[in-house]
DNA sequence: CTTTTATATATCGCGCACGATATATTCGTT
DNA sequence: AACGAATATATCGTGCGCGATATATAAAAG
């Protein structure tokens, strides 16, 4: 059974839609928990990435997180101005910003890594966690292939 | 094998960080084709709607897109000016404003319905269209669960 | 050594998202 | 009819995302 052209147009045939429903529905359930921490999802997600590696230039982050200067920038200096990481020109090469953690960034982990088991309980009592995992494997693989374009 | 909880903050175990990623990308992918209609992302989910339906609430709207009047009221105020959708009280109910496609909004939908086509086309090539379903689907049960949280 | 080219970050403007709150209208109760 | 609660939309402020562009430094070419 084919699908006509405006069938494909209604909002339940969509992939897009979902993804980006559930995108913000996430980081709502996130939100408690991060007010916490006093950050937001983005500024979140720049931690996790400093707690796995402590220090990163500008360039390295967005490619991790997929997100560029215009966007990291100004994220950044906010996270400075809350005394969560540093910013400091490379001595080396003067155009690098090397961002690392401080004390208190440092710190944060340990009330952070609450968080992961908070949410999988919430969220695993209504909607297996086998299939969340399945998601999130077939959306990395998705990013994969797509990630350059 | 478990997962200890500094491991569970490791970016790639995350849920939230693909989910999160891959709904920029794929608006970025839409974004060219959108362009050609002259309007953003998120117009084009009220357009879906609309299509389906012709008219709406500004609530109705904000149930099916996951969207508060907060948001609505100025992204319907810019549709408004570009002349795509009317607004306007409804007589019955003072307090409610009627959504309705305009004869461009209308026109729209003709240009539009290449687009899912455009879409599966370029993306089908490099992932299987049916991971994509399964995808969607899986993302689908995972709104209804969670939709009023 | 100078001129081009590339690289790294920053700035600007606009359109979302969303928490908090305000305003206006209707409904329900007395 | 009057008034408090509920409903529908709007306003405000902040923080992203991102296209376009600017600035500054470094590397490469001539």
């Amino acid at each position: 059974m084919t699908v006509g052209q405006y069938e494909q147009l209604k909002l339940e045939n969509q992939f897009c839609f979902p993804l980006y429903a559930a995108s913000r529905l996430v980081t709502r359930m996130y939100q408690p928990l991060l007010d916490d921490l006093d950050i937001t999802y983005p500024q979140y997600l720049i931690l996790l990435v400093l707690w796995e590696q402590e220090e990163s230039g500008v360039m390295e982050l967005g490619e991790k997180l997929m997100l560029a200067s215009n966007t990291l920038t100004p994220l950044l200096k906010r996270m400075e101005s809350k005394g969560i990481v540093s910013r400091v020109r490379s001595g080396a090469d003067e155009r690098k910003v090397r961002i690392s953690l401080t004390d208190k960034g440092k710190e944060m982990e340990k009330l952070a890594c609450q968080i992961p088991e908070a949410l999988a309980s919430k969220a695993g009592n209504r909607f297996p966690l086998d299939r969340i995992l399945k998601m999130r494997d077939e959306l990395n693989a998705f990013l994969n292939e797509f990630k350059d374009t």
